[in-house]
DNA sequence: AAAAAAAGGTTAGAATGTAACGTAAGCAAT
DNA sequence: ATTGCTTACGTTACATTCTAACCTTTTTTT
């Protein structure tokens, strides 16, 4: 399994303890690949790095899965401008996925804003919407590529 | 073409002018399209209205072109969370992408709200991010959705 | 009319995601 | 421990979504 810092799977263990659901060796697997990775990863990314690390083959599905399950855990968030699934960095409580997302470097910064996510429900709520989840995804150039084009 | 009123043919017309942009009656019937449909339409589903409506095979890179163009002109959204395209419902001035999503019905509405784009943009800069386009998709029940379950 | 640019058509294929069904592993209550 | 239930995992095949490469047609510009 790809190197996972006791921070993360303390994390992991816990969410899934309190929710009462199995963290099989599998999921892990999958959590700690997402986790080893500075990028968001693909399905497909995700299948070929667990193939090669454990040597065998890998179903799409399989993985599809893991990621379902990491997700209903809230602790890996879906970048739906991507296609793509990356650890969610926030600290205990759960949130929103919201996220800076750099068009040049694909570099990815979550947010976390309780500003953002109590504007969302104040919305949604003047007009007899009731949430369940959002998604925020704004796409730019982090300050380092803005930088390298102005010089 | 599906029926289209001189509100929207009008709207679109304008936006393209103004941009110097070419709309071409095929990209006017694939806006026609998405108009008329009471739902966010795949590409595929857009797709297939399209064959039936003119009697005729329609590749679907002709389609994603078209959705492309209108994306470009701002008179058409990405619905990112279900991959499906709908009209921009907002007036004249161009917005980031804003929507609650129904899902249990499927009905979208869009926000346009300048709270939120602020907010974004505000947090975005706080971050030395400069963002280019931004989504916002909210899922949960609507009015009606919400009262048919509670009784 | 000739050249350049934009739009559209065709074929094929890549990338992403799901359905259907069976097997194996963990859990509960005798 | 054994039976029965639920959950997780595996396998195959397929559905959906999107794009590359290349060429033809149409429109614009000169």
């Amino acid at each position: 399994m790809a190197k996972l810092s006791n921070e993360w799977r303390n994390k992991a263990e816990a969410r899934c303890a309190e929710r009462g659901a199995r963290l099989t060796p599998a999921r892990l697997a999958a959590f700690a690949e997402l986790v080893a990775s500075d990028q968001p990863l693909s399905a497909y990314d995700l299948v070929a790095l667990l193939e090669k690390r454990e040597d065998r083959k890998i179903a799409p599905l399989t993985v599809y899965r893991h990621l379902d399950f990491l997700m209903s855990m809230d602790l890996v968030h879906r970048l739906e401008s991507k296609n793509s699934y990356l650890p969610c960095a926030m600290g205990e409580h759960t949130h929103d996925s919201q996220y800076l997302v750099c068009s040049d470097c694909g570099k990815v910064e979550e947010l976390g804003s309780d500003d953002i996510s109590d504007l969302l429900s104040k919305l949604a709520s003047d007009r007899d919407f009731t949430p369940t989840t959002s998604i925020v995804e704004i796409m730019g150039h982090c300050a380092e590529c803005a930088t390298r084009q102005t010089g």
